[in-house]
DNA sequence: ACCCAGGCGGGCG
DNA sequence: CGCCCGCATGGG
């Protein structure tokens, strides 16, 4: 067991729950007043444990203890200033209300490759089939690991997925999603992964939509998730509502959308998004 | 039976 | 550009 401290507000609950990569792969308990988040990465599993806001945790797998710290404390965004960004992002009653519902909701930066692989999976798909679909390529594609004698498996890396045919696909209920996750994993490799850290956010997001199946919403979703670029600003059917509804009072395209939101929340945008989301879908 | 879900690609005007 | 359609699948 190891302790991590947390600086400002944090919510573990809405940090998992909130629509982001772990509520699709990663398991959560609520047990009296302890918490328990688990989840698979491509090359081990961690084991989280929140109590009276104290954060412990263990690791499985081919981590270092320094690189398994530093995977947590990106994951759940633990170096976040929050305080300063709902100072910067609080700009109206509206997302003030999306903030005070949502205190300690963090915007987690996860895997790049995970991420493409999960957002790929979104389109046009709730968050439950999302789910149901992620572990479905983790059961079939993913390493195992034996911990304390039982079988684990890990998330599938590009190489175990790229073992799959588009059948493969097909039938763990991919759907349409299939044709766009089998060009995708058989068309990059780690280098276009790594090269995206080097591309301001413009070209990375072009970059990214030269991929099948990436579009406008999903390459923001990965430069958000997967690169913690908080000026992306995906743009769903609900955060859409919600601008048009608090915001644009109108109908806007996309283009004028993100104007409109790193022009009002500066190059936090991002956040802003992950609140007026999930306080939307939720209300 | 319809409608929707963290959309995208392609075709048409 | 904007609009519309097909695309798989399961849940309300």
């Amino acid at each position: 067991m190891i302790n991590l401290d947390i600086k400002g507000p944090f919510n573990l609950k809405y940090t998992f729950e909130s629509g982001q990569p772990l509520a699709f792969f990663g398991d959560y308990k609520l047990d009296n007043n302890n918490e328990f988040l688990s989840y698979p990465t491509t090359k081990g599993i961690f084991y989280i444990t929140m109590n009276n806001n104290s954060l412990s945790y263990e690791f499985y797998g081919d981590y270092a203890d320094e690189d398994a710290r530093k995977e947590i404390i990106d994951r759940l965004g633990l170096n976040d200033d929050l305080n300063y960004i709902y100072s910067k992002i609080n700009t109206d009653s509206y997302i003030e209300n999306a903030i005070r519902n949502l205190y300690g909701l963090r915007v987690t930066k996860n895997d790049p490759f995970e991420t493409i692989v999960v957002f790929v999976i979104s389109q046009q798909n709730n968050i439950k089939r999302i789910r149901k679909i992620t572990l479905n390529l983790i059961e079939k594609f993913g390493k195992q690991l034996n911990i304390r004698n039982e079988n684990k498996k890990l998330f599938p890396d590009l190489e175990d997925l790229r073992k799959a045919s588009l059948n493969d696909f097909l039938s763990l209920g991919l759907g349409f999603r299939s044709k766009y996750l089998y060009s995708i994993v058989n068309s990059i490799d780690y280098d276009f992964i790594n090269e995206i850290n080097k591309l301001n956010y413009n070209e990375a997001k072009n970059r990214l939509m030269e991929l099948e199946g990436i579009g406008d919403k999903v390459a923001d979703c990965i430069l958000l998730f997967g690169y913690k670029r908080l000026e992306a600003f995906p743009i769903d059917t609900w955060v859409k509502k919600a601008m048009e509804e608090h915001y644009l009072l109108k109908k806007a395209n996309v283009k004028e959308i993100h104007e409109y939101a790193n022009k009002k929340w500066n190059n936090l945008a991002g956040y802003a998004q992950q609140y007026l989301f999930w306080y939307k879908r939720n209300s």
